[in-house]
RNA sequence: GUGGGCGUAGCUCAACGGGCAGAGCGCCUGUCUGUGGAACAGGUGGUUGAGGGUUCAAGUCCCUUCGCCCACCCCA
């Protein structure tokens, strides 16, 4: 190990493995799945942008701290794109006029944040992005909600198991006027009420009182906080509850006053998904409305609602409740045809080719190791069928099937070896 | 950015208050020259993350550094 010159990964990244590709191409085969179900379509954008992009509006200094930027050889300034929404904003506004809407996109792919690594989070990430663009609608947000109630379904988590949180900006701009706070000061006490998990109630009372709340206020603020029948003065979330009762996942949507979500470009309905059950505590994804955002970047005011979901939150959530199927590793060949000998070599790379044609998948041992080494290769690679093409099937036209798992092997004529292993296959 | 834990064989980990670096699994070979999983026998395998220091002697103690993990901070 010491000895070795091994190049260590860039912190922060993962490497693939085919085990872990597996579970992430699972994930983006689920969000395919509910995407293309709910009538959205797959985009991307590049994987890197100016700077100025999220200068514009997700917050800067956590832009330029929190993102990998460097600059080319023109002297631009290059952001690893930290999030997509931008991107997506700025594609939709350079071609609004062509564009009909409302638009139902979505992606998955690869972001970066300048952190440090811990336990569900990593510098090089990805995420499922998924908007619906030109319709201010609460049954728009609703779609959303419901996108993420049928992925949980998909993957097999229930309601008991994880929950949609709702709230709505617009409805606490409107409560936090009715008890005296200043317009100005909005952004700051939605940072107050965003830690409220996150602070001791003490602590959380004197980061209150620094804000320059006072106690009365500070009690009004907590009894809103603790209002779960506050929705009902909102009308974005008075259309939203009863179209998500019609959709059909009631079950997984919940109001919650204090989910306001960090992100400056949020404006009127924002959600959260926590799991409830387990030792996970971070947002398996966030999203809301952002109706500004198109705007900001140079385009019309176009009313947009997304959300996205990162793969680490989510993946520690369904490990933890063993809900990631152990059946999608990606299977190697099913077939493996060994090679008996140096004079046989051409004959099985032959034989490979036939059945590969014939649609199957197909490995040819590279070399003429002894039989045995080749046999446990093909079991420890999982191959169900191995091949065997020796002397005497090459002279009599035939090949022998192995089937692994039971050790039964029949010879047949090599001209009825596809269909034959296309029928074993198929059983299984 | 702050605090804590940990780096020993390909993998998982041992090795008392300093005293010849080990085990299991894996891998290779043989028992078994046309047949995998099992068993048995043998074998390969390490500058103990890196660099420096203390000591007759360092995996072990001290300093530096890199990396990983956990928590805080932050979270688009």
């Amino acid at each position: 190990m010491a000895k070795s010159k091994i190049i260590q990964p860039v912190k922060g990244t993962r490497d693939y493995y085919p085990e872990l590709m597996a579970v992430r191409k699972w994930l983006y085969e689920v969000a395919a799945l509910v995407s293309s179900a709910f009538g959205y379509q797959e985009y991307e954008g590049p994987l890197i942008e100016s700077l100025e992009l999220y200068a514009a509006k997700s917050g800067d200094e956590l832009v330029k701290e929190q993102s990998f930027v460097f600059e080319d050889r023109g002297g631009n300034l290059i952001t690893l794109r930290p999030e997509l929404t931008p991107t997506l904003a700025r594609m939709v506004a350079q071609q609004q006029n062509q564009l009909t809407f409302p638009l139902r996109w979505w992606s998955f792919g690869p972001f970066w944040r300048y952190e440090r690594p811990q336990k569900g989070r990593t510098r090089e990430f990805f995420q499922w992005n998924i908007d619906l663009i030109g319709s201010d609608s609460p049954t728009a947000d609703a779609e959303l909600v419901a996108i993420v109630a049928s992925f949980f379904q998909a993957v097999g988590l229930s309601p008991d198991e994880a929950q949609i949180l709702v709230n709505n900006r617009y409805l606490m701009e409107g409560e936090l006027a009715e008890i005296g706070i200043q317009d100005e000061s909005f952004k700051d006490i939605f940072r107050l009420i965003d830690r409220r998990d996150k602070l001791a109630p003490l602590k959380w009372r004197d980061y209150a009182k620094d804000l320059g709340l006072t106690l009365q206020q500070i009690d009004q603020l907590e009894e809103l906080l603790r209002n779960d029948d506050l929705w009902q003065k909102s009308p974005a979330l008075q259309g939203l509850f009863p179209a998500v009762e019609s959709l059909g996942v009631g079950g997984y949507v919940r109001f919650a006053p204090y989910i306001i979500r960090g992100l400056d470009y949020y404006t009127g309905t924002v959600f959260e998904a926590q799991a409830i059950k387990g030792d996970v505590r971070r947002a398996i994804l966030g999203g809301g409305r952002y109706d500004n955002l198109l705007s900001d970047v140079g385009g019309n005011q176009i009313p947009a609602v997304g959300f996205a979901m990162g793969d680490l939150v989510i993946t520690l959530v369904l490990e933890e409740l063993d809900l990631i199927p152990t059946d999608i590793k990606t299977p190697a060949a099913s077939i493996l045809v060994t090679v008996f000998n140096e004079d046989s070599l051409q004959e099985s790379l032959t034989l490979s080719k036939e059945l590969r044609e014939a649609g199957l998948k197909v490995a040819c041992y590279p070399q003429a190791d002894k039989l045995g080494k080749q046999l446990k290769y093909a079991d420890k690679t999982g191959v169900k069928i191995a091949l065997l093409l020796g002397p005497d099937e090459i002279a009599a036209q035939k090949v022998t099937l192995k089937e692994l798992s039971s050790g039964n092997q029949e010879t047949i004529p090599r001209a009825e070896s596809a269909n034959k292993l296309k029928r074993m296959l198929d059983l299984d």
